[in-house]
DNA sequence: ATGCCACTTAAAGTCGACTTGAAGTCAAGG
DNA sequence: CCTTGACTTCAAGTCGACTTTAAGTGGCAT
C-alpha cells in the first residue's frame, strides 16, 4: 500500500503517517522510488494507536506499548497498571457526567447552591485531586 | 485574599491565576498597591473551572459558561450534550480497560490473534468511529 | 528613609502533536 | 525525452495552556 491508500484506509492525513513513522510508531516496509510502501497490517496498527490516543495516552507512551511491528508486547504489570489508571479515570468521568446531567435537570438558580450538584462535583474533584501537580495537559487528544 | 492565598487554596500556581484573569475566567476585585485582591468565592469558581477542564472543555468554552461576574449560567442543552459525550467516552474507555485487563491475563503470543482481545478492541474502536462527521450535514453543537 | 522582596507586567519560551511550506525527486504518461 | 505531479525531506509554523524570565513597583519592617 502506498501512503495515500493507508491514509484513506485509516482516515489519517499522510503528513501524520510520516510523522508517526518518524516517531517510530509505525514503519514502512520499503520504497518504490522515493515513495513509502506499507504493509496493510499498518492499518490495524493505526487503529490501535488511535485507541491508545483516545484513552489519553501520549504517542511516546503508545510507542512503548506496541513494538514497532505492531505487536502489543509489554510487560503484564504495566498493562495492568494502565488498566487501573483507566479505571480511576472512568470513575472520575462518571461522577462528572452525573454532575453535568444533574445540572442540566436541576432548576436551582445557581448550581453552586444545589447540594446535590455540589456533592457530585466534590466527588469528581476529589478524584482529580489525587495526582500531584503533574504538568501534563488533561485535554483529550481526540474528540470521542 | 491575595494571589498567594488563592493559589494555595486552589492548588493552582499564581501564574495560572494571572493567566486565567487575563483570559477573563476569573477576576480580581481590586488591588492593594500592585497586588491583586480576590474574593474568596474565586476559589470555588476555580474548582468549577478545573472540573470543566476535566470534562474536556477548553478554557474558552468554560469562559462562555460563566456570566461576566462568575455565576454559572450554563446552557442546559450544552450541558446535556457534554454529559452524553462523556458517557460515550466512558463506555469506550471501559472497553479499552477490559482489553488491557485481558491482555495482561491472556497468554496468546500475539494479542491481535486473540479473538477476545480483538472483540474488545473493536468495541472500543467502534465508539470512536461512530461519530464520524458526514459532510453536508449539520454538526451537532457538542464536540468532545 | 531605606531596602527587602513578594508581587507586578509583557514578552518569550515550552510541550505535544501535528500541519504547512519550500525545494527536491522520480515513475509514469504523452 | 520531457513534463507532470504525487510523493519526498527538512525546517518552520500553529495551537492551547501554561511557565519562565527580565525588568519594574511598592507595602512594610527596620
Amino acid at each position: 500500500m502506498d501512503i495515500n491508500e493507508v491514509s484513506k484506509a485509516s482516515g489519517l492525513p499522510a503528513s501524520t503517517l510520516r510523522y508517526y513513522e518518524e516517531k517510530g510508531l509505525i514503519k514502512s516496509i520499503g520504497r518504490h522510488g522515493l515513495r513509502r510502501a506499507f504493509n496493510p497490517r499498518v492499518v490495524q496498527q493505526l487503529a490501535l494507536i488511535a485507541l491508545g490516543r483516545a484513552a489519553g495516552f501520549s504517542l511516546d507512551e503508545i510507542g512503548q506499548m506496541f513494538s514497532p511491528d505492531g505487536r502489543p508486547e509489554i510487560d503484564r504489570e504495566q498493562l495492568s497498571n494502565r488498566a487501573d489508571a483507566l479505571d480511576r479515570k472512568i470513575r472520575q468521568l462518571s461522577n462528572l457526567r452525573d454532575g453535568l446531567r444533574h445540572a442540566a435537570a436541576c432548576s436551582a438558580p445557581n448550581h453552586l447552591e444545589c447540594p446535590k450538584f455540589c456533592r457530585l462535583m466534590d466527588a469528581a474533584a476529589m478524584a482529580a485531586k489525587g495526582k500531584k501537580t503533574r504538568k501534563g495537559k488533561v485535554r483529550p487528544p481526540e474528540e470521542l
